[in-house]
RNA sequence: GGAGAUGUGGCUGAGUGGUUGAAGGCACCGGUUUCGAAAACCGGCAUGUGGGUAACUGCAUCAGAGGUUCGAAUCCUCUCAUCUCCGCCA
């Protein structure tokens, strides 16, 4: 969330973010709930001292004044509880509306009401000319026997997948090599819960238990699915200090994540494309606030690295304003050709990598002490995706595929995978 | 899941109804001393939020939420977490 103070200094600046960024937000609204919420609380305030100061008063009193304060206490008791009751329900609203306003953008960060307004910024590779006609993955995983939607369908519904054979291990690889690179470039590695409580979810920027949310919640209790595990890193630091020497945090987090993709259909939800499981590496880092900016482009070579040494054509889009979502200050999107989109394939997304400057520390609570001025000051925070599993398994099979139907595995993958390609096979079990 | 114990500031650890926002210690910061460092000594040192140009000052916070009381870190209730024992289990 914002800082109040500084949405009431630029009112101005803050409404324009929001309509350009087309979020569902009031900032006129919070404004007026903070102001309401300031003077019921500074009257709630002020009986709170009077109490404070009959209680000092009673011991030296005599006992008539002592009858007195006694009764003066017993009604300043009722009035505070009224008063508390209404700051609580206004403090409820209040949170509710802020939470909403997005974050500030940063100065580069492309117009666009929608996804068109996204620049690419960078080319890598060229997407692969068949002399045959490419399957799409979906018919590559039959054919290979490494997939199964129907059996997936039949036992949760659509969107959902069985790997099979070299599939789990190409999965398995995967992680393993983006773990690797992750260590390499000095992130802890974690595994991390998989269900949090609602309020982690919605400190991370996140909307959970709502008609158009993305996240699955348990109905006992308080608690839901990850969306990804960038949630549960972001609460692993959730109200700490750290010494200003121990910044940048950088955390691994390897995770499954659970997406209701309310909302979503069409062509590009085929296959693994939009599945509502699927595991991911994502890197997180908390830094110093000066070093985002830094942080930021970082996060963006290692993901492209990773890519460029699997040999997957790409681009980088600098997102627009409509595409940020509420946490990002400034965000990259790695998109990976992927033949299967549209009638002669298309770019579709496999990473992302975002700049949240202060806007997840703030409610997470994640602050660090200055060195020399011994100040608290928020940390920033930022998430890319190292692997999406699925995504980046769709392209590689796509893409790497030859005549034959056989799918080269990279050769950097290969250590890890086992093997060196995957042939078709006329496999029942 | 059952039984018991515990839950105080960055850490440790006092504190069972009234200047306790909280002793002492450690760590940290500043100073004296030293060629420098260590040690010793002196001083400082919780967070959030409101008011005030400022000096300063109000309120809240001793796991969390309620309650009793003129007054709660201290008493009561519930919840949560941790530890120990038992059960179950990968």
């Amino acid at each position: 969330m914002l800082d109040i103070r500084f949405i009431l200094n630029n009112l101005d600046l803050v409404r324009r973010n929001t309509q350009e960024r087309c979020a569902d937000a009031n900032v006129d609204k919070v404004v007026g709930l903070y102001e309401q919420l300031k003077i019921k609380k500074m009257s709630l305030e002020t009986s709170q001292q009077r109490v404070n100061q009959v209680a000092k008063q009673f011991e030296k009193a005599d006992d008539p004044t002592r009858d007195q304060l006694k009764e003066e206490s017993t009604i300043l008791r009722e009035t505070i509880k009224t008063l508390k009751d209404e700051v609580s329900i206004l403090e409820k609203e209040y949170h509710h509306e802020a939470l909403r306003i997005p974050n500030l953008s940063a100065f580069d960060v492309p117009q666009g009401s929608d996804e068109g307004g996204n620049i690419p910024v960078k080319f890598f590779g060229t997407p692969p000319k068949f002399n045959f006609k490419p399957l799409d993955h979906v018919e590559l995983g039959k054919k290979l026997d490494i997939m199964d939607f129907e059996a997936a369908a039949k036992i949760t519904g659509s969107k959902f997948y069985f790997l099979k054979n070299e599939a789990v291990l190409l999965e398995m690889g995967l992680i393993r090599y983006a773990m690797e690179i992750a260590n390499r470039h000095g992130f802890t590695l974690m595994t991390t819960p998989e269900i949090v409580r609602d309020d982690i979810i919605s400190a991370s920027g996140f909307t959970p238990r709502g008609p158009a949310s993305q996240i699955y919640s348990l109905s006992e209790g308080d608690l839901s699915l990850i969306g990804t595990s960038e949630i549960a890193i972001g609460g692993y630091m959730a109200n700490s200090v750290v010494p200003e020497e121990h910044l940048p945090i950088k955390i691994a987090g390897v995770s499954h994540c659970f997406r209701t993709e309310a909302g979503s259909a069409g062509r590009e939800s085929k296959g693994l494309y939009r599945v509502h499981q699927f595991s991911k590496v994502e890197l997180y880092q908390f830094v110093h606030p000066t070093k985002s900016a830094e942080a930021h482009e970082e996060m963006l070579a290692i993901e492209e690295d990773f890519y460029q040494s699997l040999n997957l054509p790409y681009r980088v889009l600098l997102m627009c304003k409509s595409d940020l979502g509420a946490p990002a200050y400034r965000k990259y999107d790695i998109e990976a050709w992927m033949p299967f989109i549209g009638d002669n394939g298309g770019y579709g997304e496999v990473t992302s990598a975002s700049n949240c400057t202060d806007f997840q520390s703030r409610r997470l609570n994640v602050r660090f002490k200055d060195k020399t001025t011994g100040k608290l000051s928020l940390v920033h925070t930022l998430n890319g995706t190292a692997v999406a599993v699925t995504r980046t398994m769709l392209a590689i099979l796509e893409n790497n595929q030859q005549a034959d139907g056989t799918v080269l595995i990279p050769e950097v993958l290969q250590q890890y995978v086992g093997i060196q390609s995957i042939k078709p096979k006329n496999r029942k079990f």
